[in-house]
DNA sequence: ATTAACATATGACACCTGTCACAAAGTACT
DNA sequence: AGTACTTTGTGACAGGTGTCATATGTTAAT
């Protein structure tokens, strides 16, 4: 019986998914929960053998729980479920050793193959994903360029920004500059689509 | 027998819905499809008692589906199933006589339920929703102004607005300014996520 | 101790933005 | 024709933005 944890915050899903993998007799869904802070309470709590986590959640993303499962060493299959096919999302789970990484265009019966696979201790990757593995191309911001840029994404302006993390404008000014060349863009606007889209910011 | 058709773009939650769907007896799925092109072409040649409807999907969204069935006066009853609360998208809804707005937030059951009421003739809103009805605030900005705000969105900057609109840029910054004045914010940056956050572009 | 790399800051420059007052042209109604 | 309203354009101004060369202090590596 493969022991597995259900973390996902639409209810829909949750709920419709929890049904199906009840059919399955292999498989027994031992708790679902809608955030990340409780996820990692019944992970720690039931050490599930599979662990499946949306990655955009309340107060812990799954991306951060699979770090978290990580650090702990706690014998878990970590497997990511999400809408979202953004390199940066993709590497982040790879660097924390994910087992899993499916993408919710995928069909139930898919999900429910990866459970099986991934519980055997094969990995599992949607197939349009493999070919972003190879091209993974590395977030090329730092820390304060990826802080200033995420302020920027809120509408703060560089007074805004300069206040908020303490320094001088000019050099909120210089960083996004060089954010602006890092990303091959032209303005602020693009340099915050285009680090959205790929997920690093 | 209830005769519904699922346009849903996320395989996913469209396959674990319709699987569970299946289970009510008096609930019976025509047609399930991806996307509002074919949802189009199926609720025209089936005519189905209900349609659910997501509204973020390709080709054409819910609510230009929702539109086309009011307009061609099919006897179909239409549910918008979506992720988002914003008011402008419930608006945009219920100016299109639609019978039913859930969000995916909701339990299945809540769903099933509502798809028998909305047979029945009845109108179903998400409980968190029935509020935001009240306090409508209706879009301010005019069409030209919602036109440069989405192509801001984009990462455009005014000079690359004029050419495509083929408007001089003095113009477009005036609509700027009267966007950024209208939705009481201070940059344009701010004015595109307001105006996104509502659903007014 | 020297070198290199980094984070932060400055000032200057050209250009972009947001605001405003105003004007020309078109449409619609009376 | 007269009035009001809408759409679009202009020019001017203060201030913001993006770029660059350059400087200073800090940390890390040799």
């Amino acid at each position: 019986m493969i022991r597995v944890i259900l973390a996902e915050d639409q209810q829909m899903l949750r709920g419709a998914l929890t049904s199906l993998l009840s059919f399955e007799s292999d498989i027994q869904v031992i708790a679902e929960v809608a955030d990340g802070q409780k996820a990692w309470e019944v992970i720690q709590r039931e050490v599930p053998d599979v662990c499946i986590l949306d990655i955009e959640m309340p107060y812990l993303t799954g991306l951060e729980l699979a770090e978290k499962i990580k650090v702990a060493h706690l014998p878990c299959k970590v497997m990511i479920v999400t809408t979202f096919a953004r390199p940066g999302y993709l590497q982040k789970a790879m660097d924390c050793d994910v087992n899993g990484y499916l993408l919710k265009d995928e069909p139930i019966d898919y999900l429910i193959e990866a459970i099986r696979k991934v519980n055997n201790g094969e990995k599992v990757v949607s197939r349009d994903l493999a070919a972003t593995l190879f091209m993974k191309e590395l977030n090329p911001l730092n820390e304060r360029e990826i802080a200033v840029l995420e302020l920027v994404k809120e509408g703060l302006t560089t007074n805004e920004i300069s206040k908020k993390l303490f320094l001088t404008k000019g050099t909120i000014r210089n960083y996004l500059s060089t954010s602006i060349q890092k990303l091959h863009v032209e303005s602020r606007q693009q340099a915050v689509n285009t680090a959205s889209d790929k997920g690093w910011i």
